[in-house]
DNA sequence: ATAATTACATACGCAGCGTATGTCAATTGA
DNA sequence: TCAATTGACATACGCTGCGTATGTAATTAT
C-alpha cells in the first residue's frame, strides 16, 4: 500500500515529540528531562526536536499550547453546566482549582512554565483558561451581578487566588480537607464582589 | 595584627558566596548561572560552595532565607505605620504587590524558587511573609473588622492575589497604569472581606 | 529528469555539574 | 609545645547534556 501522506506523517513526529516531552517533563520536571532519553522514547533523536521546535524551548512551548487548549475546553465545559451565571463563574474557578491539583498541570504549567518561558501573562497564546475566567466576569459585570469596576483587573487576581489555592491543597498533609476550607474561603472572597453583597457565609 | 578568629572568616565565606549567587540568580536566572563564574566572582571556587551549602540547590535555599527575611521585615515596617488596622493590613497587601515588582525577587521568589525547591508552602521555612499576612488578617478578624471564617486560607489567597497582580504589573507595557489598576482591584477585592461591607467603591 | 527543498539522523565540541582527592591552616589534646 | 586531627577550602577528573554543523534519503518543483 502506499505510504501516508507526508503532511500526515509529519504531524504524527510532531504530535509524538509532544506527547514524549510532555510525559518527561510532568514527570521528572523540564531541567531534568533529558533531550535524548525522551526523543529516543517516541523513536526519534535529537535532530528532528530541533527541526520542528527549534530546542527544549520550543517543545515545552509546544506542550503548554496543548495543556492550556485542553484546560480552557474543560473549563468552559463547566460553566456551560450552571444555568445561574453567577453559580457559573463560581464554579469555573473551583474547577481551575480542582485542575491544578493534577501533578502534570503543576508542573508543567505553574511551575516550570514561568520559570522557563517567563511568566504567563506574556506568552505567544496568553492562557486561554485565564481569558475564560474575565470573559465569564465580564458577563456578569454586565448583567449587573458582580459589583467590580474592572473586571479584567479582577479576574487576573481572582484566577492567581485560584491557583494559589490549588498549589496549596496539592502540598497539604490532607488535600481532601485542605480542598474544602480553600474552595470555601474562595467562594466567601467571591461573594465579596457580588452586588448588595450579603457579607456573612 | 593576629588574623580574625576562624568563625568570622567563615561567616563572611558564606556570605560571600550568597551575595553572589544571589547577585547571579537575580540577573541572569537560576539555571543559566554558572557556579564557576560566580564562585570566581566571589573570589572562591565551586568547592567552598559544596562544602558550605552541599550544592547549587542548597545555596539558592540560603538566597531564598535572606530575601524572605527581607520582605518580612519590610512588611512588618508597613503594617507598623498604620494606626488603623483594616488599613494597615490593606497596605500590606499593597506592599506585597509593590515589592514583587523588583526583579530580583520576582526572578528568584516567583519564577526560579517555585520550579526548583517545589512549591513555596512546604520550603523548610514557609516563608515568612505570607506568615505576615494571616496573622494581619486573624488580628482583624479577632478584631471583628473582617468577616471571615478561615483567616489562613484567606490569607493564602490574598496572597496569591498579590502575587498575581505583580507579576501582571511588572509586564504590561504601562506598569504605572497597570499598577494603579491592580491596586484598585486589590482594594475591591479586599473591601468585600471587611465587616458590613459597603460594595461600591 | 534534474534541481531544490524538506525531514530527519549522525557526529562533534563544549560548557557545566558532581565527586574524589589534595592541601594548608586552625584547633585540640597530652 | 608539639603531634594528631579536624575543618575549609582548591584542584583534577569524568560524565552528561546541549547546540550546531553536517550528512542523507525522500519528497516536491520545474
Amino acid at each position: 500500500m502506499a505510504h501516508k501522506p507526508r503532511s500526515e506523517m509529519i504531524a504524527e513526529t510532531r504530535a509524538k515529540l509532544v506527547a514524549a516531552a510532555r510525559e518527561a517533563f510532568g514527570r521528572v520536571g523540564y531541567a531534568n528531562a533529558s533531550m535524548d532519553d525522551f526523543t529516543a522514547g517516541a523513536g526519534l533523536t535529537r535532530g528532528a526536536l530541533y527541526h520542528h521546535f527549534g530546542g527544549k524551548q520550543g517543545l515545552l512551548e509546544a506542550v503548554i499550547t496543548q495543556i492550556d487548549a485542553e484546560m480552557t475546553a474543560r473549563l468552559n465545559g463547566v460553566s456551560a453546566r450552571f444555568s445561574d451565571p453567577w453559580q457559573g463563574f463560581v464554579e469555573e474557578c473551583v474547577g481551575y482549582i480542582e485542575m491544578a491539583l493534577e501533578p502534570e498541570i503543576q508542573r508543567i504549567m505553574l511551575l516550570d512554565g514561568p520559570a522557563v518561558l517567563g511568566n504567563p501573562f506574556n506568552w505567544p497564546n496568553q492562557p486561554g483558561c485565564i481569558r475564560s475566567l474575565t470573559n465569564s466576569l465580564k458577563r456578569l459585570v454586565a448583567d449587573g451581578q458582580a459589583d467590580v469596576a474592572d473586571p479584567e483587573a479582577t479576574a487576573r487576581l481572582v484566577s492567581g487566588a485560584s491557583l494559589h489555592a490549588s498549589l496549596w491543597i496539592a502540598n497539604s498533609d490532607d488535600p481532601e480537607a485542605t480542598s474544602k476550607r480553600a474552595v470555601a474561603a474562595f467562594k466567601r472572597l467571591l461573594e465579596g464582589l457580588r452586588t448588595g453583597a450579603p457579607s456573612s457565609g
